[in-house]
DNA sequence: CCCTATGTGGAGGATATCCTCCGGAACACC
DNA sequence: GGTGTTCCGGAGGATATCCTCCACATAGGG
């Protein structure tokens, strides 16, 4: 319980995590590496080799493990701030009066995000596992959703039976429509969005099948992460 | 122009692409290689290691790359008979006097039989093998697929701006699904079908975007057949 | 200016998969 | 059964990626 004397008023963003100020060169160095990973896992996914973010960054293989031992943390870290984006997309629809126009938008938004950032689009569909400020942020993301969900069904726009899961079930098909046709058919994405919204208006027809519950999809998502390049139990 | 003295009754089935007769023993591997491809691929896709159909199949690797020399022959011929299922629903689906009730019958059969086997899934959403027979097979059905979306239209149950790369789409996205969502929620592909059912039905709404057009879309796909294992330029 | 805690790079072992090579086994025809 | 053609299996080179280890470099306080 002995008191620390290092609550200089420089603790100000930068040793959030860290304990102990990095060097600055290992700072710099540091910077380098979340930039080029922002970049390789956009345009290849979270599955990119390692070896070329750190050669991008212009720094040893080693240096990168050092800073982030296991892929995830670098994933989250470099990731962040477009999931505040996505975060943010769900406040902004919130904000539009419509119920309707506003659940729209936000899906949109969203399929676009991940249209842009093939990371992003692979985080999406997958749920990162352990990192407490990502989770959080998703965790903080899904309320809002949530609400809007509720909003537009009140309105009577949106169909009654949709559900959290069937938004997860869209994320995970635009992925893959995204990831297929994005080179040659850039928009593409968009006409399949456009044919999903269609698809949850309101409207008198046939009961849905019943949708896979939230447990499911979690387990799901969380088997799709381990499977794939991120989950490191140590 | 000369004649070919080999028209002899025994050439039957056996001996329709092999120009010499197979020795019974490697006839045998070639059988169970094969069966082993089918139960391999439906599993893991068609990615799956070839190591682990030669174990499977009780043979040496050199064996199967005897045989296949290039991992997109042994997936044609692996899935000729579950492509041809493929092909059957269109024409099981022609035979079906109300069009509407064809179209939403072969649309659920085929992404059916997209959940029960992985690597037709890859095979229909993603790769178009340079395999004759397969090919043709791809062909054939495809002029009933497009037959029987014209009559859904024709109909009046079909939305008019609908277009064959929509089933595509709707393949691409399917595949996703099952693939993410097929061991905890084995159902939940229904429900993501039946919205796109929904969607697919003419209604009054909003334009489309613009679909993809057949030439992107097989850009798209064979590019996709390339980065994955099944392209080979020898 | 010097010393040491802190940081660095790249070699290299481990693993997974692809594909080839070739000595030896098995078949089939006589 | 003998014999030549056909076929087999597994070793092993090539490649890609992961991750660790350790001799060397350097920032920065004294």
């Amino acid at each position: 319980m002995t008191v620390r004397p290092l609550s200089s008023p420089d603790s100000l963003a930068a040793a959030r995590r860290a304990p102990r100020r990095l060097r600055a060169d290992a700072e710099r160095n540091r910077a380098a590496i979340l930039a080029a990973a922002r970049e390789v896992f956009a345009e290849q996914g979270l599955e990119a080799p390692l070896e070329e973010i750190a050669a991008r960054a212009g720094v040893g293989i080693a240096t990168l493990y050092r800073r982030f031992p296991a892929r995830e943390q670098l994933v989250a870290a470099a990731l962040v701030e477009k999931i505040t984006q996505y975060a943010e997309a769900a406040e902004l629809a919130l904000a539009i009066p419509d119920p309707w126009a506003g659940f729209v938008s936000f899906t949109e938004r969203i399929c676009e995000l991940q249209a842009g950032d093939r990371g992003l689009s692979d985080l999406l569909s997958m749920t990162l596992p352990a990192d407490e400020q990502v989770e959080q942020l998703r965790r903080q993301a899904n309320d809002k959703v949530i609400e809007l969900v509720e909003r537009a069904k009140a309105a009577g726009r949106l169909r009654e039976d949709f559900v959290g899961e069937d938004l997860l079930l869209l994320l995970i098909a635009n992925a893959a429509v995204v990831h297929v046709t994005q080179p040659d058919a850039p928009d593409a994405w968009r006409r399949f969005v456009a044919l999903a919204l269609d698809a949850f208006q309101r409207r008198d027809g046939p009961r849905l099948p019943m949708p896979p519950s939230t447990a499911e999809m979690t387990r799901a998502m969380l088997r799709l992460a381990r499977k794939r390049g991120c989950g490191n139990r140590s």
